[in-house]
DNA sequence: CCTTCACTATACAGATCGGTATAATCCAGG
DNA sequence: CCTGGATTATACCGATCTGTATAGTGAAGG
């Protein structure tokens, strides 16, 4: 599950733990490119040189932000499917009541997926793979759960609960309305009952 | 129309308007923060002293790019508005073919404003209420539209409009599958009729 | 005890960042 | 003709950027 593996994989010791939350803080909270070493250093209460000697270089605290962000993000989610009625329809309801509920506690700026891709341009960026993957991924599951519901339309059904919830994670960004996640949830209810 | 005029107002000579076509490029494609004013002045065939006097500082680059942008994408969209059958529910199908045109020609990442956002996470940044703006303006576009459709449930369907939009858009800048924009607008097309 | 490893502290290198200074050139309008 | 604004060319400033070098501390484990 998660990520490709073969992308992470660097020895997590306290202080590289440390690191890897401040850095995700402020790449979250201001931007990639806005964010130096020196501060991820200075605000993980470690010198530069522990950095260096656990990251190698800024790029791969990137991405050890973005795939650490996508494992927690996919088990977040399983637990609430987990825990979700069976009934086909439950479950796609649970993945809006994650979303929601994600988004209140770490994301009130969007999401970090969209938003590295914002800076991210160069497709063959490390990086790059974690952020469409995850979308890939997303797009996926809500197929699959379309399946349950209606077999014959569940591309069509995969692809439009996908764009509500991309456009509920925009506009909660944005703060384009209140509460857009539990308004897409109703949509996706709704979109539901008629199939 | 078009966003708060105080913001914008420079003096636009020849070679401000290629720094501002350079710098809109290049902002767009990489990122705002990724490009330096040294590359953007190269790239306009203007020196930094002309970039300067013309601008003042990078920030009114910035911006006078969101501001342009903006401006460009309302005017765009006005006349694809005016071409359209009076009928609403043509109109608002309008707008999501004047998003798909808009797409092809200008914006295979994303859109700009949200992209933007994910850089510019303060809310005094003078570039600020032009992104917002933008986005509350098209809420309000597709609510007034939805209320020629359905009065008593505009709001509704305006923001529901809105999240398909917005998620096409998304959909289409990190390419999770072809044609978001055309099939947002099928599912529009679909939503308008049950209405 | 002694090696190993995570870590601190500090200083520095080279490049690039946003922004400024000085001086010269070109050209249209009065 | 001459002035003034737009522009070029070039050099520079201090700050910050990513990344490295050197030297030393503290603790766990064989």
């Amino acid at each position: 599950m998660g990520s490709d593996d073969r992308l992470q994989r660097i020895t997590m010791t306290p202080a590289a733990r440390r690191v890897l939350e401040a850095a995700a803080r402020l790449f979250y909270e201001r931007g990639i490119h806005a964010v130096g070493v020196d501060l991820i250093a200075a605000e993980a209460g470690v010198t530069k040189k522990t950095l260096y000697d656990r990251f190698g270089c800024k790029e791969q605290i990137v991405v050890e932000y973005l795939a650490d962000r996508d494992e927690r993000w996919r088990a977040f989610l399983a637990g609430h499917l987990d825990a979700a009625q069976p009934a086909p329809a439950a479950r796609v309801l649970a993945v809006f009541d994650a979303s929601r509920e994600w988004a209140a506690q770490h994301s009130h700026k969007g999401c970090s997926m969209v938003n590295a891709h914002a800076e991210i341009s160069d497709p063959s960026h490390p990086a790059y793979p974690i952020i469409t993957g995850q979308k890939q991924w997303m797009l996926t599951l809500f197929t699959d759960l379309a399946r349950d519901i209606t077999p014959e339309r569940a591309a069509h059904l995969g692809r439009t609960l996908m764009l509500l919830h991309e456009g509920a994670l925009v506009a909660q960004g944005l703060n384009i309305f209140a509460d857009p996640i539990g308004y897409a949830r109703e949509q996706a209810h709704a979109l539901l009952a008629a199939a």
